[in-house]
DNA sequence: GCCGGTACTGCACCAAAGGACAATAGCCGG
DNA sequence: CCGGCTATTGTCCTTTGGTGCAGTACCGGC
C-alpha cells in the first residue's frame, strides 16, 4: 500500500523513547525522523512529503499542544498523534478537539500505534489531495484580470448580461468579451460548471443590485 | 441570551447526582429532564426543542458510548457531553472522535459543566438552522415530479436542451417545459441559482454522455 | 517611439433559452 | 365516464448568449 514515501516526524525529548519507536516504526516500513524539541521540529526544512507527526506532551519549551496550535497554522497541517506519559482526560480532550488524530499513553503497544499512524496519513493523503485541488484551481483563477472577476463574480449571481453591463457601468458587448475569456482561461463550458468552480474556490457572487424594476436610475 | 427554551437531557444512574446536576443546571437558567437509563432516554417523547444531552458512561444496560452511537443515527442529533466517574483516556478519545462536545469527570466543577453546555447548545443552534435550511429547500426539491429531476440533474450538469433532450429519448421542446416547470415551483431566477440549489442539496449532476462528437449516433 | 497586454466598444449573425397559446395522451379518483 | 394532473409536443416570436471582425484607448517596458 505505501509505494509513496510516508514519513513519521517523532517529537520527544526522551532520547531512548525516540530510538525505540522510531525502530518500530521503521520496521513497520516507514521513513522516521527524530526531533528532540518542538523548536528543533519547527526548523526542520520544509520538505513536502506525506507523513503524520506524533508528539509528546511534556517538552522543554513549547509543549504538545502549542506545536500542534503551531502546525495547524501551516498551510499544509501534517496530522497529528499524541503520544505521552503524562497526559489525563482534560488534555487529551483538547488535543482531539484541536483536530489530533489520537491521543496516546506511554507505554504504548503495536497495534494502536499503528492504527493511529495508519489513519493520520490516509487523512492527509485526502487532505493533500484536496489541497492539490483547490490549489489547481486557484492557478487557474490567478491568471484572470482584476476586471474579469468582478464579471465572474456578477455571472455566478445569476445575472444577465445586460445588468452586469450596468453595474459595471459599462455595455453588453465588454461584458460578453470578458465573459468569453474567462470561459476560455478556465476551460470551461458553462455556466454550470462555472458556478461550481466558484463554490470550491469559495469566490462569493457579487452582490447583486438585482431589484427587479424594470429600467436603472441615473 | 436564552429567549429559546433549551433544555438539558440528563442520563445517569446515579439518582443523587442527577438531582444535584439538574439543580446546578436549573439554577443556570436550563430547563432539565433527566433519565437514569439509556432505554428511558430512548423512549422519551420526541419533542423537537434545542438542548444538548449530558451523559454517564457506565450505567447498565447500553453504556454512554452506545447511546452517543445512537443518538449520532437520530434525524435531528444533539449534541451529547459525557460526564463521568470513572472515565479513562482511551474513552475520552473515542467519545471525542465519535462528536462529542466534551469529556467532563465527576466530580464537576460549575465553569466547566456550564462552559461545555453553552458550546453544546450553540453546536445545536447551529445545526438546526443548517438542517431546517436544507428540509426547506428539500421540501421544494420533493415539489418535483420524477421527469423534472431528471431534467434538472441534466440541467445542472450544464448541458444544453438540445443535449438532455437527446438523452431523455425526447425533443427540445419538452425539455423547455420541463425547464420552465422546475424553475417555476424552486423559484429561482436563474441557472446559477439552480446549480447552488442542488449543491446545497447534494443533488448530482447527470452523468453527461457529453463528448463533443457533432451528431447523436443511432 | 513601438509593442503587447488590458479594457472597452460597435455591428452583424447565429444558436440557445424562454414565454405565449394550443393540443394530445395516459392515469387516477370521484 | 369525466375532470384534473402529468408528460408530451407543436408553432411563433422575443430575448439572451456567444462569436467573428474591427477599431480605439491606456499603460508599462524595451
Amino acid at each position: 500500500m505505501n509505494n509513496s514515501p510516508a514519513t513519521i516526524y517523532l517529537v520527544d525529548d526522551d532520547a531512548s523513547f525516540l530510538t525505540a519507536v522510531s525502530r518500530l516504526l521503521r520496521a513497520g516500513g516507514y521513513a522516521v525522523q527524530i526531533f528532540s524539541s518542538s523548536a528543533e521540529f519547527l526548523q526542520r526544512p520544509a520538505g513536502d512529503t506525506l507523513g503524520c507527526v506524533v508528539l509528546d506532551l511534556h517538552m522543554p519549551g513549547a509543549g504538545g499542544l502549542e506545536l500542534q496550535t503551531a502546525l495547524a497554522e501551516a498551510d499544509d497541517p501534517m496530522p497529528v498523534i499524541f503520544l505521552t506519559g503524562h497526559g489525563d482526560i482534560p488534555t487529551s480532550v483538547r488535543a482531539m478537539r484541536q483536530g489530533a488524530v489520537d491521543f496516546l499513553t506511554k507505554p504504548v503497544k503495536k497495534e494502536p500505534l499503528f492504527e493511529a499512524v495508519g489513519r493520520a496519513l490516509a487523512r492527509n493523503v485526502a487532505e493533500r489531495e484536496r489541497r492539490a485541488c483547490l490549489r489547481a484551481l486557484q492557478e487557474r483563477y490567478d491568471t484572470l484580470t482584476p476586471r474579469e472577476r468582478e464579471v465572474l463574480a456578477h455571472v455566478i449571481a445569476g445575472q444577465l448580461n445586460k445588468q452586469i453591463a450596468g453595474d459595471l457601468h459599462t455595455c453588453e458587448r465588454t461584458i460578453k468579451a470578458h465573459r468569453a475569456a474567462i470561459m476560455n482561461k478556465l476551460s470551461l463550458q458553462s455556466v454550470a460548471e462555472l458556478v461550481r468552480f466558484a463554490q470550491e474556490l469559495g469566490v462569493p457572487p457579487a452582490a447583486t443590485s438585482d431589484l427587479p424594476l424594470e429600467g436603472s436610475p441615473p
